[in-house]
DNA sequence: TTGTAGGCGTTATCAG
DNA sequence: CTGATAACGCCTACAA
């Protein structure tokens, strides 16, 4: 069933159906009920295909991640794709895992397959070394490329993020407030956002006269991995009085090693996470958190996404402060 | 950059070019090698909506879920569609909320959009009525649809679908086994699995010669929520010694409940999860659950629909067993 | 091995 | 207001 089946039933022409279907206002409205009918009784769909054709655009966007299952990014997703949705816009999804090539291949596929749009959530998507970005600024040059808690100047994309630094500044800030003088920093990885955070920790310790050097550590992800992996700093013999995570997965890790080797919360640890997820409620005691907006962030990436895409000029980067949570792993001030 | 371009740079017809692309053996080595530099040369990349049109696929599947940031969907989301990639599928993700209405629409949209097929995670795709599943036997006409733990019989539709009553009963016996003569059961929606799960609850405590009725409870979602609604259990005088729940984060919140009040786990309560997520392993102490086998569930349903859409013939329903993962929530037997 | 030509189902531009 | 007709870019018999 196409609209020459359709014109030929309704005797018109398939111009005119054409215009019905595109809700043109050029046709009586006689014409228009008739065509309609016929396209009722015939349970007519117009082919996505071949309109994906003519106007080169399918209205999809294309949604990139290193892993949707993590906790964080899995809000992201869900909120960017009923956000487009309520725009009109379909969402494909990509899991690119964390491996460069691949994350190269599926942002190929997706522009061979002429997506509006391209969303990267999550700081995984900038490479260290800048040549390997390029295929970024190439993207960008074909489609409004939206990057979520990351940064790539100079790159053509856009960007809306968390002042990450600012947030767990303000965190070790507070916990030194509240009595900390060897607090450490657990990091997931070396992202954007990932140095971001540390660089807080590093400001605030410097501004209080603490040193941070040697303070800041890559974790391994995981609950009992974290935990594990405090044993051995303990082990090996390093005092701490205080532990920032940068993601609330990594302080439920410091809350087991705490439990685990009787350590009093916030006594004698005090653990801050990041996110606000789930996690963080979900330990007991419950996390001290900040909490980075993530409706926030997609419905304003959503928001500025449909502005380029209606030809308006919106700024290159956004940023926006987190809001510190204050629960039961950090002391009363 | 289309395929008459490169033609004319290489200096043969668009036929060539197009079998060239497709890999066809009927090129000879030196005109393949002299169209493939080409095309290199000009960064052609093929559109895909014409290739749709002619082939009707773009190679696409559609997965739809209620909610993609659900800790369990999540998961089963970013399986899927690492497995659909593997394959060479693109996935179209769709949040459809929980309203009958949004999924049809949502389901009318892929549809449109001619996927190749679709898969419907979660139980949440099955409605009271069945004159309600109407529109699902209606898609599995039109292009194969997968079940994950559902099952609509009758609809044409595939099920892939862990076998949760019996792991329910079985987390139920162990229960009993070690002590529980006051189970009670709380459940978040009387989904399909959820009836599943159920049903193994009352057929456990039937068995053992306990009365099931007014032990089991549909519970708001949230973890404070689920231990608000203990705490008014007990106020209203219902006695229990094991909480067993639909899901981990019902747990979790068993877990607050009993922490909150004072009550030693797993002596005086025991309680057990639902799905094996990280919710079961960051509560402490850790929850008892039973693991679905998200992994087998997601590459099976995979393999399932590869060879549907190569033609061949394979079981409407798939039903496998979940593994039980005893933990710190429960008594030593 | 290569080329020609028709078809896929729309949209859009002109005439009328 | 309506109707021809030409794109859109690719695939694939069928011919050579």
């Amino acid at each position: 069933m196409n609209i020459y089946d359709i014109s030929r039933l309704a005797g018109v022409s398939i111009a005119t159906v054409s215009r019905v279907l595109n809700g043109s206002d050029k046709v009586s409205d006689a014409t228009r009920q008739k065509v309609l009918d016929i396209m009722e009784q015939n349970g007519y769909t117009p082919n996505a295909f071949a309109r994906g054709l003519g106007l080169n655009t399918m209205r999809t966007v294309g949604i990139l991640c290193a892993d949707s299952s993590d906790i964080y990014l899995a809000k992201v997703i869900y909120l960017l794709e009923r956000e487009l949705w309520k725009q009109g816009y379909a969402s494909m999804l990509c899991c690119t895992g964390y491996r460069l090539e691949e994350k190269e291949k599926y942002l190929q596929l997706l522009l061979s397959r002429s997506v509006d749009a391209l969303i990267l959530a999550g700081s995984q998507f900038i490479e260290e070394k800048s040549e390997d970005n390029g295929y970024l600024c190439e993207a960008a040059k074909k489609v409004p490329v939206f990057l979520l808690n990351g940064v790539l100047a100079g790159s053509g994309a856009y960007s809306v993020v968390c002042d990450d630094a600012l947030a767990v500044k303000e965190l070790a800030d507070s916990l030194i407030e509240r009595g900390s003088r060897q607090p450490v920093f657990l990091y997931r990885s070396p992202s954007y956002s990932g140095k971001q955070k540390l660089s807080g920790f590093r400001r605030s310790l410097a501004e209080h006269g603490l040193c941070p050097d040697g303070r800041s550590f890559l974790c391994p992800a995981g609950i009992p991995e974290t935990a594990r992996f405090l044993e051995s700093l303990q082990a090996e013999g390093l005092c701490f009085d205080a532990c920032l995570s940068s993601d609330d997965e990594l302080a439920a890790g410091a809350v087991k090693y705490a439990l685990a080797g009787g350590k009093r919360i916030p006594d004698e640890l005090q653990i801050t996470g990041y996110n606000n997820s789930l996690l963080s409620v979900c330990s007991t005691p419950e996390i001290t958190t900040a909490d980075n907006r993530v409706e926030f962030l997609c419905t304003t990436a959503v928001s500025l996404l449909m502005q380029v895409l209606g030809g308006k000029d919106v700024p290159e980067r956004t940023m926006y402060s987190a809001n510190l949570i204050h629960r039961a792993t950090t002391r009363p001030l």
